[in-house]
DNA sequence: GCCAACGTTGGC
DNA sequence: GCCAACGTTGGC
């Protein structure tokens, strides 16, 4: 079954220009230390799931891209380095807390905003507006996906 | 840079 | 297993 999400990331970080200017469009979603977005990716992500691609802690928050997930989950390898800020001393390789993901841009959107989004019936019970929310992936349902992608999205 | 909200940690 | 203290997220 297709499932859809929405992603965030710090633009400074990996914008989704950066990942459209790869050569095959993918980027490892890496660092993901929190729980719930973890079970996300090990339990109901699955490979052609659809992506709102969405850049946080930036001038302009919003939803700048289409993607799509291009792998099934693999250990974060970043767990196992000391040298990097996402080290886990509790994470081993034969039991590897921690997962990524492969994550293929596919089509640029003008930018959709909070804003926008809470504007809209269809789109105003988002998980990623829910009061507190703080998870970098969260669920978006068929109807809200296909609202984004059909009535909001601009290319 | 503020701060609300939530997650994690660790002593007990 | 409780819960206070601390850390992080992320819009504004």
């Amino acid at each position: 079954m297709t499932r859809y999400w929405l992603m965030k990331s710090e633009p400074g970080e990996c914008s989704f220009e950066s990942v459209l200017s790869r050569p095959d469009r993918t980027v490892d979603w890496f660092g993901i230390r929190n729980y719930q977005a973890r079970n996300f990716m090990r339990d109901d992500m699955q490979i052609d799931d659809g992506v709102l691609f969405y850049h946080s802690s930036c001038k302009e928050p919003g939803i700048v891209g289409l993607a799509r997930i291009a792998s099934a989950p693999y250990p974060d390898r970043l767990q196992f380095d000391p040298s990097s800020e996402y080290f886990d001393p509790k994470s081993t390789p034969e039991k590897p807390r921690w997962l990524a993901i492969d994550v293929q841009a596919l089509q640029p959107i003008e930018r959709i905003s909070l804003a926008d989004l809470k504007v809209h019936p269809q789109t105003e019970n988002m998980r990623v507006l829910a009061r507190g929310n703080r998870l970098s992936i969260t669920p978006v349902t068929e109807e809200e996906f296909n609202f984004i992608i059909h009535s909001l999205a601009r290319l």
